[in-house]
RNA sequence: GGGGCGGUAGUUCAGUUGGUUAGAACGCCGGCCUGUCACGCCGGAGGUCGCGGGUUCGACCCCCGUCCGCCCCGCCA
């Protein structure tokens, strides 16, 4: 029956094959029958052609076209003919043509969907996940994955053409606790231990370069067993890159050369290089983040000085016990209500502040409940100090500087998409540099390393070491767009006494550091050249390109915020046979 | 671990101070239809109201618990 081969896709047939016969196969779009002429929209992973059948043509296939339904799968042989005049749909690009059919071939049968293959469908994302398949049947999911696609492509070609060679790590390897939560697999062969998934290929790509391979690539899985985000799934993709005998310079303009790449290719967007560069003291102190959005202003004003001249208790004991008191000028917001002002508050109460202070700019001055804690010259030096004009509110939060930081710095860019200040065309990109080495943990009284404990601290800060760790520079860049950390790397330490005192700083005794870290230490002994790498996050960069919402809708088959997968169930309980072979023995701890 | 939003037909939603038979649109099924492309017209089917308790003469509605999805905090070297 079925003695035809498709030799056309359905969206690239145009006017140049009237007259022409073709064969194509897809699935039952649309049918419109209208009992004398039935037409089928006929889509393939190219596009939609419409189809005709006519008794005129084939009563066989017309007959049998009556029993169509939708994504049921066809192939189809016929004619390609001009639409007659004005009967042309101008919305899809194959809309001057339709084929008629001669020959009809049903490959397939298909269940009514739960939900319609459209473009813009508006079901929960339960259903989409449960059926996957047909979710990735619609036209932006599919073209998500063609970027994908394209973002690769683009990344190895760049990467082929500067000398790099793709090298495969092992996904089964040892669990180094320092980090993210491990995902464990156990060893049948070794009862009682388990490897990890990688959290990143860090220390394998570091010895491949003590190998001698100078430069590795590679576009690999990652794993960290935390609780999800909207940008957040617990195993994603890094393209990953190590080189030997570099500098910042070298890696920062490698990485600069590949995004453009990538941007032009999947996008035909040109960028401008080098990308502008702040430190990391730089972007806390106009930002509040390390990750800024540079796409709009809203920058943070330090008015500490100036709260110690005030009589308002909460702004004099922030600063007098080493706080620090800020603000932000939010153009034309004067006229919130007092209950808009409170759901403000509850925005930088999430992120530990205690509260937001707040100044109305009006023609006679700054009006709030607190004004009478401040003299009338000094109110109008914190309004000169944030640009106030008449129609602003001028907001602040009064506390130590992690909390003012953070609390302002997400505030800002939430304020930013409520009073609808960022440009969406813009691609904003910037690398942040000079992060600290180390970073106090108050829950374990103790330094953890800001990027990783492999990252070498700048040459001039070393002698602080071990007298101020937390004013250690580290030899680390991130690089941010549009407010996201789309990637990060820094120069290693390459020589075995500067990893042994790095370990030493973090806490580690030498028997710890041995045991976790002794290949690598070990490696270090044997000529291990200078290098340093960077890793970017591909399934971020996908989202940004895709202007999608959610890092789910660039992935395949993404998990839910609890980690699951809903069209296969996983994860799931085993037989009790397996677990036997693993020697493992199960019990639920409360 | 915590905060917030949601769960009613296949889907998206509505559902009165707690009251008798839970509605709409789209989809689906059947019939008619030779120029549709959001086809049209006529007719029809379709509901454990997430699940389990409780209050009540009576619960989609109120209370308690629980499950699932999403956003956020913590977490993510």
């Amino acid at each position: 029956m079925n003695t035809f081969k498709r030799n056309r896709h359905c969206g690239e047939i145009g006017l140049s094959d009237v007259g022409q016969e073709v064969a194509i196969a897809g699935w039952v779009q649309k049918r419109r029958d209208h009992g004398g002429l039935i037409f089928i929209d006929l889509r393939d992973r190219s596009g939609i052609s419409q189809i005709v059948f006519s008794p005129e043509v084939s009563s066989e296939s017309h007959q049998l076209a009556h029993d169509l339904r939708s994504e049921y799968v066809i192939q189809v042989k016929g004619a390609v003919r001009n639409r007659p005049k004005g009967m042309a749909n101008e919305k899809i690009p194959t809309g001057g043509i339709e084929i008629y059919v001669n020959q009809l071939a049903i490959l397939n049968t298909s269940l009514t969907p739960p939900f319609m293959i459209e473009d813009d469908i508006d079901i929960s994302e339960n259903l989409r996940l449960r059926y996957r398949y047909l979710d990735l049947r619609r036209k932006p999911m599919r073209d998500a994955l063609i970027l994908r696609h394209q973002i690769c492509r683009a990344t190895r070609e760049y990467l082929n053409g500067q000398g790099f060679l793709e090298i495969e790590t092992p996904i089964l390897t040892k669990s180094t606790p320092e980090g993210a939560r491990d995902y464990l697999v156990p060893s049948r062969v070794n009862p009682g231990h388990f490897y990890a998934l990688p959290q990143s290929p860090q220390l394998f790509k570091q010895i491949l370069m003590v190998a001698g391979l100078e430069r590795y690539y590679q576009i690999v899985r990652c794993f960290r067993d935390e609780d999800l985000r909207a940008d957040r799934q617990p195993e994603f993709t890094q393209i990953d890159m190590e080189l030997s005998f570099v500098d910042e310079e070298d890696i920062m303009s490698i990485a600069e050369g590949m995004i453009s790449r990538i941007f032009q290719e999947a996008r035909g967007i040109a960028l401008e290089t080098p990308f502008q560069r702040l430190t990391y003291s730089q972007a806390l102190d106009r930002f509040g983040l390390d990750k800024p959005d540079t796409r709009f202003d809203l920058e943070l004003k330090d008015i500490s000085d100036l709260a110690l001249e005030s009589g308002f208790k909460v702004f004099t004991d922030a600063v007098a016990s080493g706080g620090m008191v800020r603000g932000i000028r939010l153009p034309g917001c004067a006229a919130y209500s007092r209950k808009e002002i409170d759901d403000l508050t509850d925005d930088v109460k999430i992120f530990g502040a205690k509260g937001l202070a707040w100044f109305k700019v009006a023609e006679d001055g700054l009006q709030s409940s607190i004004t009478k804690f401040f003299e009338p010259a000094l109110l109008q030096k914190i309004s000169d100090r944030l640009g106030g004009t008449s129609g602003d509110l001028l907001v602040f939060v009064a506390d130590r500087s992690g909390v003012v930081f953070e609390s302002l710095g997400n505030f800002r860019n939430k304020m930013a998409k409520r009073l609808d200040l960022i440009d969406k065309s813009r691609y904003n990109f910037l690398w942040v540099t000079d992060f600290p080495l180390l970073e106090w943990n108050e829950n374990e009284k103790r330094f953890a390393a800001m990027h990783h404990p492999f990252t070498s601290p700048c040459e001039a800060d070393l002698s602080l070491l071990q007298s101020h760790p937390s004013k250690v520079r580290a030899r680390a860049y991130d690089m941010v767009l549009n407010g996201s950390e789309i990637g990060g790397g820094s120069i290693r330490i390459h020589r075995k006494e500067l990893q042994e005192q790095m370990f030493s700083a973090l806490g580690m005794d030498r028997e710890e550091a041995g045991n976790r870290f002794g290949f690598l230490l070990e490696a270090l002994e044997y000529g291990a050249p200078p290098h340093g790498g960077i890793a970017f996050g591909l399934d971020r960069i996908a989202m940004i390109l895709s202007g999608a919402p959610s890092i789910r809708d660039v992935i395949a088959f993404p998990k839910t915020q609890k980690a699951t997968c809903l069209m296969t169930g996983a994860p799931s309980m085993v037989d009790q046979k397996q677990l036997q072979e693993l020697m493992i023995k199960t019990e639920i701890l409360e």
